[in-house]
DNA sequence: GCTTGACCCTGACGCGACGTCAGGCTGTTG
DNA sequence: CAACAGCCTGACGTCGCGTCAGGGTCAAGC
């Protein structure tokens, strides 16, 4: 008795199935330690310690048979296990918050009528090789007006919906400017409250908006050319002030 | 001419093989809206369009039948799919995160020679129900003796190195000690400067911490019992102490 | 003591999402 | 006009399990 765990027990602690288990029993990736005499399995701690590396290691995307040599080297301690799953795990973190971003710009640039350019969508995704498929691309279909065409089919919500959006958008973008023109002051009170509707507006429409989001925006709005235009459209030096605004916003709420 | 991008373009662009775009237009997942009279696919605006949401369902795990019915309802415009693609995303970095928080407890628990439970190592695997199967373990072989042995084995890193980490943190720790007898404030320069070695040491040692991280660990201190007995063991109160200089020490950098 | 029902075992086949040839057509470039 | 890169359609292989099928095990209750 107090041999290990049932396989069952097991697997239901690690949220996996036991049919996993039997897999990885007879792949060699993690045999248990004992069995009982009747042939059942039994998981030692070591056992489950193994089985959390094991499925740390293939949420990271490693094949079963890769897991197995990592685990299996004498060389790597466990210290080094951790020390890389640490790194894998913090570069997975930077590539999902690109993502994030990535959703986050799109929907802003849908917000404005702008259209990204199928590289940039892309970019996200991994291993990117720039340059070449750029200029490629450009050429075979750029300044077309597919895209355009493409464009408006795309934009749905029903209309009535997109109506009032837009209207409310509006509303606040002339808000802004009409703070500029009377010589408000970006980080004045009045010109963040204007920020911190800006961004509930988002919130309410889009996607839930926090501060440090709302704060990224804003420095997309004069790193971005296009972005710029959008505000400069409206009044000349928009975009600068919405963005200081904005970060102003943002860092009284923190 | 200019009738859309071959397959392989379009491949390279979004970064998977001309092998996965043919399987999407088999299985009529994405089917590129133009062919020339030999036969060779096209890929217009639209298709690439279609293809970025693909990737993107993709890489959130979704089958590949579920994205097609997630992309083909009409029900569903694109800024519904960019508010859906938004939440998911931001659940996966907040799973990110805890993981990479679960690597650093496991880190610092190891370097103090704390054993975590198997719950805590496996609760960051999704779907969790604690209760049930905690008390299952804890009876079956919870106060054993077969932990400690398992953790002997598993601590490696060649002696020699072990040693001497373990040496370069405990005389941090004794100067800290040192400081909280001596009546030094754990906010001040002296003790800051204290923590800020710590958070070196952890960076040499360890994986690469930034102050942010540093802080997290400072709460943990506190906040679990089991590194607070760590700390309060070398003197009453040094929890408290090391976590408040500590915290203090990352707000400075910021 | 015997049955019931939950749990365990070992095959063995199926499946999703492609990888990887094979055998053959296309089309641009020197 | 030959060569070579790129495209086509089968068709089989692979990985990581899911899902039966057919049969043993064991604590609980009658």
């Amino acid at each position: 008795m107090n041999g290990g765990m049932s396989v069952g027990d097991t697997a239901a602690l690690a949220g996996v199935t036991v049919r996993t288990l039997h897999h990885y029993d007879r792949i060699g990736l993690l045999s248990p330690s004992g069995r009982t005499a009747a042939g059942y399995r039994q998981y030692a701690p070591a056992d489950l310690e193994r089985l959390h590396q094991v499925l740390l290691y293939r949420e990271l995307g490693f094949p079963l048979e890769e897991v197995a040599t990592l685990l299996d080297d004498a060389s790597a301690d466990p210290a080094e296990h951790l020390r890389r799953q640490h790194r894998l795990l913090r570069d997975r973190l930077e590539r999902t918050q690109a993502m994030v971003a990535a959703v986050e710009k799109e929907m802003e640039a849908r917000a404005m009528g702008i259209s990204l350019t199928p590289e940039e969508r892309f970019e996200v995704f991994g291993d990117w090789l720039p340059e070449e498929y750029a200029a490629e691309a450009e050429e075979k279909w750029g300044g077309t007006d597919a895209w355009a065409q493409s464009q408006q089919r795309t934009r749905a919500m029903t209309k009535e919906d997109w109506l009032r959006v837009k209207a409310e958008g509006d509303d606040v973008e002339r808000r802004f400017a009409g703070a500029l023109a009377a010589g408000v002051a970006p980080a004045s009170e009045q010109a963040m409250d204007l920020a911190e509707e800006h961004r509930q507006q988002i919130s309410r429409n889009f996607y839930d908006c926090s501060p440090e989001m709302h704060a990224g925006l804003g420095r997309m709005y004069v790193e971005d050319e296009r972005f710029t235009a959008y505000y400069e459209r409206i009044a000349p030096g928009l975009a600068q002030y919405v963005s200081t605004a904005v970060q102003a916003n943002a860092a009284r709420q923190g």
